[in-house]
DNA sequence: AAGTGGTCTAGACCACCAT
DNA sequence: TGGTGGTCTAGACCACTTC
């Protein structure tokens, strides 16, 4: 009994919906019905389908009832927050991740804007190549202000630097900004990339809060053109 | 007294933060002060709350309050789903369009399975490159199912689509599911753009969905690389 | 008229934060 | 200890859809 009511009662909608118990196109018990089987009020129903509303799960229509949207062709590559080792694990692919760059910097101009730090402080820089089936295709930079991380390993950097600072470390992560735009090449990507002829290259830069709203980190996600990929799910209005 | 009240006071305190009256990293009242404010309930503040931080204007914090966020509100260039016309507006920025195609047609088999409609289906086809500061570098090609937009005239096409569908013919959109790639340029592309030297182009394919969960619109816009750019705000978990 | 989701209320208990 | 936001309850009225 550690959850949430309403988080339980999501996820049980969200787990019969996938395993096709629930389908698409049918109708979900009333708010009412609801209420009984999951011996809750209805506000606790509501808030478990506002947020199946706002995920793409379900439509709800005034009058009718609340209605499974064909979530099968939502496949959700990096919308959100997902990280590449949770996004090369769902889409089953073999990738592998090489440490490039690992070490702590004195930030120049541009990181210090970037980041919101002085030339006081001190940033955590991790340069990561990915190649997923075969192919370099994928440089991840990373800058963490090291007031928030005071300890990092380029073993760590191996595997989901995520996972370490949530679980180990127990930041938590908030909200991100997100911006994508298409620029030149550097020497790092041809140097550190496999990039056929291509002359540009997309760029995610992502900008990570913690729960206090203190930025602590900014990353570059630079991918080969061919390879890349984001699919977003937005309701208009509320 | 025609709006929601949670809806009123959430455009009441965006208005405040936009206005500088309420300036970021200041703390919000309490809930129970804002409850004897706007003369309301506590879960109707709630509300208003909720939805500012989920569109990013301001963070929560348990034991402490709400305080509000700068992050946010730069300039979302396409996030959610803002039209052309609106977007050049809030930018500010010198605009044009050019309607280059016009008409009915009958879905060939990609278009079939993109706007989920039969070959005894009729398709609206509209295509428009959208001119800024005197250089083409968007193609917008739109696709709507006839069965829901049975009149349409190319001058309609010069302005707002959207405008005209919702206010005239009362159309409410619900959702879109929205895909950026990038890929190599067609002959229109070439043909209706401006595009110096550039080999490839970032294509955002969007999907829109009526209030009863019915797909109405297929769009592709078509965006010079230099000139594209994507903002997106998100809020992890919940 | 009966059923549905949308909004709003008044109150309760909890976990967390500052003091 | 008092204030804050997070959750939950039980009930009410409304607008909309369906019969």
């Amino acid at each position: 009994m550690r959850e949430n009511k309403f988080m339980t009662i999501y996820e049980d909608v969200v787990a019969n919906i996938q395993s096709g118990q629930l389908r698409p196109n049918t109708k979900l018990p009333s708010e009412n019905e609801l209420v009984e089987q999951y011996e809750t009020s209805r506000e606790t129903i509501r808030k478990a389908l506002n947020l199946l509303s706002q995920n793409g799960y379900i439509q709800k229509m005034k009058g009718k009832g609340s209605f499974v949207l064909d979530v099968s062709r939502f496949d959700f590559p990096i919308s959100g927050l997902v990280s590449f080792k949770e996004l090369a694990e769902k889409l089953g692919h073999e990738s592998h991740t090489v440490v490039e760059e690992f070490g702590l910097i004195k930030p120049d101009e541009e990181l210090r804007t970037q980041l919101h730090v002085t030339s006081k402080d001190t940033v955590w820089k991790v340069v990561r190549a990915r190649e997923i089936d075969g192919e370099r295709i994928i440089l991840d930079k990373d800058f963490f202000n090291k007031k928030f991380v005071p300890h990092l390993t380029e073993d760590i950097c191996r595997g989901s630097i995520y996972e370490y600072l949530e679980k180990e470390v127990g930041l938590k992560i908030s909200f991100a900004k997100k911006e994508i735009s298409v620029d030149e090449l550097t020497e790092d990507d041809r140097h550190y990339l496999d990039l056929k002829e291509y002359e540009h290259i997309v760029v995610v830069r992502n900008y990570v809060y913690l729960d206090d709203a203190s930025l602590f980190q900014y990353t570059e996600s630079r991918h080969r053109l061919d390879k890349f990929r984001f699919v977003d799910f937005a309701r208009r209005g509320v």
